[in-house]
RNA sequence: GGGCCAUUGGCUCAGUUGGUUAGAGCGCCACGUUGACAUCGUGGAGGUCAGUGGUUCGAAUCCACUAUGGCCCA
């Protein structure tokens, strides 16, 4: 295959992916290989109704990057996919489609009906997040593919319910619960949003019964709601109400006379000091209604009217009773007046609608015991965080968490595993029950089924094992639980990760308690910002589609610029342009990689080991046995940004600037060198690709392919399997890359007096170089080829010591002058500009240093290697500025 | 209201346990194109590390406070 010259993604990456699925190459072998340690990650299932969005790209590709690492060490590893029914969203996706297309509700057709289109809608747009996580190169095991509402998973969560219920840990009851008046549910607390407001504090004259012409004022931003009231209430201490305590008031329009507590969580200096109390619509007011005894008075229906309790105003929305009760009030004389206030406001994360607290009948699950396990996991190490600051997030929301309301009032969902005879006596089952079978109790026929559904997370809790068959013991369930990886966003640590380290605690019960925890490591990932600095979101229409970038730039490109961009979880702010460093960089690589392969045409090198008998060849050998040991390292702690930023520089720097630059003069012969040179590049290209390929996928396996076929090894199978390079063959090699360090910088300094003096590149330059120390000698002496090369140099002449040339420009490097010969006519002003401000430079380091040196509490303080190697680099120091000097007299 | 994070050259970020003459990429300036790559090469300019105080022989790094921005939770 030609390779063009710049690297075109979309001439590969379907291709390639459909190389990898044909292959099975995501798909653990039957059976785990012998000795090869299961490595397992569970995908956060995203919504069906959801579409890939930067953050998911994010969080897909540091998946992809692990698993491709522990797949091609030889781990038995799984990434397993699927997606969560999101049952809110999702109804409410199918409900919007119906009212639009056929101006139907959800009771219009009825709840089987209803069903049927939400499976549908799933059926026709339910995969699309899963096609894009492709897009991105992500390894996922397809056929392994679950969804939360799959027949197996659906059991799972029937077993779980059941036993929890049996264990007495799920109850029912009627609870003050967050409910949304718009698609008329409970939700959980985990499921309000809060929004800061701006709003009014009403206040309101309650006439004091018996006391006529005497008022009590309360205070309140939900006027309407005065007609659920069964009290007011005021702190103990507050003496302008003393007198009132155990007097009673009288509620305006309905009469009701309602008693005045004392209670210490009133606030006295919150508005009047006197707070209505309305037990069924408060959750503070719910408390305090407990404490006094005082009843509980519902006046909302499940759509926000209010119902009879609201007497003149009932049937009128909550909004217009507002209106009218304030309208009403102030007509009566009992507006004592309105305040404008901020305040925060709950909504619903799903309708935006604001939240009402309303008193109805819900299934709760008790948390504090299932809670213990899950804290303990973190203190016994057996769940790490990373970063490890999530942990405290983790431990708070363990610590304080509330009994968690499950059910919902929706038709998506798992339906409650519960079943009633005409008598109302529940029974669960594991297995769905008919109406008309026998009540596995009573005997009698069941009549219904309770009509709620679970909430999604109580599915999703059980994610890491019920997608391995439990509550079987599947051979799959023994083989990859527990899982040793979970990536996720940070406000899904309460949401989901708390609640599977609970559930597996819990559930899996096959494995010993201490073997139980889901994942060994949680990394929470960053949270990616637009390029101002804000949070990404649909509604602020801020978001930077994925897909669009890597139709753009490139899977590889994308993945790899996130790569480089995050930093441990930190948070990143990102515009569109900032994948253009991805771009350049997958461009080079393949142009490297180009290189290579034209000069290995009909080599036959097995690339594995390499004849190394040039200095260059032993460096650029030695850079990369760090590099790998760099990124082997960095990948196995999940430091994502040190790998990349390992392979950048590696391949950058390195390889293509100066390891490629030294060989292209070795090259045209057939000599031993030529040889070697071939034999590095071979060996250099095929372990950089090993090592790129969690990174840059697609492109390292075309590449890989191609240089399989130019070393004539057609056997060997695709580098998504590996092999992983294991450094083998490769040492660190000090004096090469000493020797290497002389050559770089006596380059360097020549090009920056040609480019200073403005002698352009054309012209081959005559140096004379004064290096004192022996060892630099030898380098130079060793190397003037190399030199004449890479700096363009005519003659090179080398001496222990030696006065400036006339006519010559000098540079300083590292203790060496390196004198160029130039014209009479050569400006070197711009060249001693430079020379001056590096001896400005170094006369202020020396300075400090000096300083230090003289400092007799360094002296006695510091350690001694670090006092001696200060005195090193004085020395250095001191040798460079008398060189500077010397040779910026000789210029002006 | 509680918690967390950030503040380093024009921009985006590195800087491990305190000791560097404070780094990188982009952008900018200058020069460069008969072959790996102009999605390129070479050289250069540019920062008293948000502020104040403290700890220390020594602080971009540790502590406290302040300011600004952001995120999560209530």
């Amino acid at each position: 295959m030609e390779l063009s010259p710049r690297y075109d993604p979309h001439e590969h990456e379907a291709a390639v992916y459909t190389r990898w699925l044909e292959a099975g190459s995501f798909t653990p072998a039957a059976e785990a290989p012998k000795g090869a340690e299961p490595f397992t990650i569970m995908i956060p299932p995203p919504n069906v109704t959801g579409v890939l969005h930067m953050g998911h790209a994010l969080n897909g590709a540091i998946q992809d990057i692990v698993i491709r690492h522990k797949r091609m060490q030889g781990f038995d590893a799984l990434w397993l996919p699927g997606t969560d029914h999101a049952g809110i969203a999702t109804q409410a996706v199918v409900e919007k489609k119906l009212y639009a297309e056929e101006g139907k509700t959800r009771q219009d057709l009825g709840r089987d009906a209803f069903l049927g289109k939400v499976w549908e809608w799933k059926e026709l747009h339910g995969n699309q997040i899963l096609e894009q996580y492709r897009r991105l190169g992500a390894s996922c095991d397809w056929s392994r593919t679950k969804f939360t509402m799959d027949e197996d998973l659906s059991r799972a969560v029937r077993v779980s319910f059941l036993a929890l219920w049996e264990k007495g840990l799920i109850y029912r009851g009627a609870r003050l619960v967050h409910w949304d008046c718009v698609l008329q549910t409970a939700i959980s607390d985990d499921e309000i949003e809060y929004e800061t407001r701006k709003g009014k504090l009403w206040h309101l004259k309650y006439p004091v019964k018996d006391q006529p012409e005497r008022f009590l004022v309360v205070a309140t931003t939900r006027p309407e709601t005065m007609l659920g009231d069964t009290g007011v209430a005021v702190h103990p201490d507050d003496e302008r109400y003393g007198d009132l305590v155990g007097k009673s008031v009288v509620l305006p329009f309905l009469g009701r006379e309602i008693p005045i507590v004392a209670d210490e969580s009133v606030d006295p200096a919150f508005g009047t000091g006197a707070v209505k109390v309305t037990p069924g619509h408060d959750p503070a007011d719910y408390e305090r209604g407990a404490r006094h005894n005082l009843p509980i008075i519902s006046i909302l229906e499940k759509d926000g009217t209010l119902n009879a309790e609201g007497g003149p105003f009932a049937g009128m929305s909550r909004e217009k009773a507002r209106t009218e009760v304030v309208k009403q009030l102030e007509e009566l004389g009992l507006l004592d007046k309105v305040e404008s206030i901020t305040h925060n406001v709950s909504l619903s994360d799903r309708s935006k609608s604001v939240i009402e607290p309303l008193v109805s009948e819900q299934w709760f699950v008790r948390m504090k015991e299932l809670a213990e396990p899950a804290i303990a996991a973190v203190g016994n190490g057996s769940l790490t965080f990373r970063p490890e600051r999530w942990k405290k997030v983790y431990l708070d929301w363990l610590e304080n968490v509330q009994d968690w309301c499950i059910s919902r009032q929706l038709w998506w969902g798992h339906r409650i595993p519960i079943w009633y005879d005409e008598d109302g006596v529940p029974a669960g089952s594991a297995d769905e029950l008919q109406l008309g079978d026998a009540h596995p109790k009573t005997g009698k026929p069941i009549v219904r089924q309770d009509a709620d559904v679970l909430d999604t997370w109580a599915s999703s809790w059980l994610w890491p094992f019920a997608t391995l068959g439990w509550p079987d013991d599947t051979a799959d369930l023994r083989r990859f639980y527990p899982t040793q990886f979970i990536s996720t966003a940070r406000e899904i640590i309460y949401l989901w990760i708390a609640r599977m380290v609970m559930a597996g605690y819990e559930f899996v019960d096959s494995l010993p308690e201490a073997e139980r925890c889901p994942f060994t490591t949680c990394y929470v990932h960053a949270t990616v910002l637009d390029g101002k600095g804000k949070r990404m979101s649909k509604s602020a229409g801020n978001g930077i589609d994925p897909i669009a970038m890597i139709e753009e730039f490139g899977a590889d490109a994308v993945r790899y610029s996130l790569m480089m961009l995050t930093r441990e979880g930190q948070d990143v702010k990102l515009a569109p342009a900032r994948f253009e460093e991805g771009r350049r960089f997958t461009n080079k690589i393949w142009n490297a990689a180009r290189f290579v392969m034209m000069n290995l045409e009909g080599e036959r090198t097995d690339g594995s080991s390499a004849a190394a008998v040039e200095v260059e060849d032993r460096w650029i050998l030695s850079r990369l046995a760090r590099t790998r040991s760099e990124v082997h390292t960095a990948l196995t702690d999940y430091h994502f940004n040190d790998a990349a930023t390992a392979l950048y520089r590696f391949v950058w720097n390195d390889f293509c600037d100066w390891y490629v630059e030294l060989a292209k003069g070795r090259l045209a012969g057939e000599d031993d060198s030529a040889k070697a040179a071939r034999g590095t590049l071979a060996r250099v290209l095929n372990d950089m690709l090993a090592l790129l390929h969690p990174f840059t996928p697609f492109q390292t396996e075309v590449l890989w392919a191609e240089l399989g076929r130019v070393l004539g090894d057609g056997e060997r199978g695709m580098l998504v399997r590996g092999p992983w390079p294991t450094g083998e063959g490769l040492a660190v090699d000090e004096a090469a890359e000493a020797r290497i360090g002389v050559l770089q910088e006596v380059v360097r300094a020549v090009r920056s007096v040609r480019a200073l003096t403005m002698v352009g590149e054309r012209k081959a330059l005559d140096t004379v170089i004064v290096a004192p120390r022996a060892e630099d000698r030898d380098v130079i002496e060793s190397s003037v080829e190399r030199l004449r090369g890479l700096a363009h140099l005519e003659t090179v002449e080398v001496h222990a010591a030696a006065e400036r040339p006339p006519s010559s420009a000098a540079a300083v490097a590292g203790g060496i002058e390196v004198f160029v010969r130039l014209g009479e006519d050569v400006d070197t002003a711009k060249l001693s500009e430079t020379l001056a401000r590096r001896a400005d430079k170094a006369r202020k380091g020396l300075e400090a240093l000096s300083k230090k040196l003289a400092n007799q509490g360094f002296l006695a303080n510091a350690e001694p290697e670090m006092v001696e190697a200060e005195k090193v680099k004085q020395e250095e120091l001191e040798q460079e500025l008398a060189l500077l000097e010397r040779n910026l007299e000789g210029l002006s």
